[in-house]
DNA sequence: TTAAATGCAAAGAATTTGCATAACA
DNA sequence: TGTTATGCAAATTCTTTGCATTTAA
């Protein structure tokens, strides 16, 4: 953080803390109820701004998973994410399944796909 | 529509005739400001209201390509989704990219993806 | 004639922004 | 002591919902 030019805030280690002590794949809203959880006072719109410095800099990841809130977790974690349309059910899935399909990409279109970033949406086994 | 026990109204005829003509990827608000065109009085929550339903009926896919609205297009049309997470270009790409890929998904999960719903993000050739 | 569709206004969720104040370095 | 970060409230964006009215079949 100091080494970008930042500063060394409470809400910027509670907030730290939090994405280490939880688990992944929390929203906005969830991280600032557990950093509430020890420090009441710190603004839903310091957890956004904090969130979108670390993503700057690559400490964390922002994936939206479908419709709803973006997920948030960190790089270090990095894995592919498969959603259910009908459940919402969520499965992580090791990066290397997408190996193939990111060489193919790269080569025909020139794209570096970041697959911790999105989700493939589609039908678990439970609901199709 | 009829088959599936709905009605034709002027301002769903207005709508598909807007998704056949106007190009892929349109928001709910692009797809409105197309359809003020021609029938100015058309409610927004009208347009929500006959996406969802085209949806239900699989006539339409909505695919979530990021942080931004939801993008329609004919389910007739379907390919994958290319979309740098700096420009914002968007490009479409054949879904035989995903056969593999799905193929182990499927076998490893048991979940069924659909490629044309959701959009790779990363970067593309300019922005990298 | 009746269930389905619409318009309107209001609410809702997720996120961003302006500005005065506080606090890290 | 001067930026940088924060709190607060308000604004934005995208989408959904309740309800009275209209309309296709």
């Amino acid at each position: 953080m100091r080494e970008a030019g930042g500063r060394a805030t409470p809400a910027r280690r509670m907030l730290l803390r939090v994405l280490f002590s939880e688990g992944e794949h929390r929203s906005a809203e969830e991280l600032a109820a557990a950093v509430h959880a020890q420090a009441p006072d710190v603004n839903i719109s310091t957890i956004y701004r904090n969130l979108d410095e670390l993503v700057r800099l690559g400490v964390v990841d922002r994936a939206y998973l479908g419709g709803g809130p973006a997920s948030y977790h960190l790089a270090s974690a990095a894995h592919g994410h498969i959603v259910c349309e009908l459940c919402g059910a969520m499965t992580e899935v090791p990066d290397d399944l997408f190996n193939d399909l990111a060489e193919v990409v790269a080569a025909r279109y020139g794209f570096k796909i970041a697959p911790h970033r999105f989700a493939m949406t589609g039908l678990c086994a439970n609901c199709r």
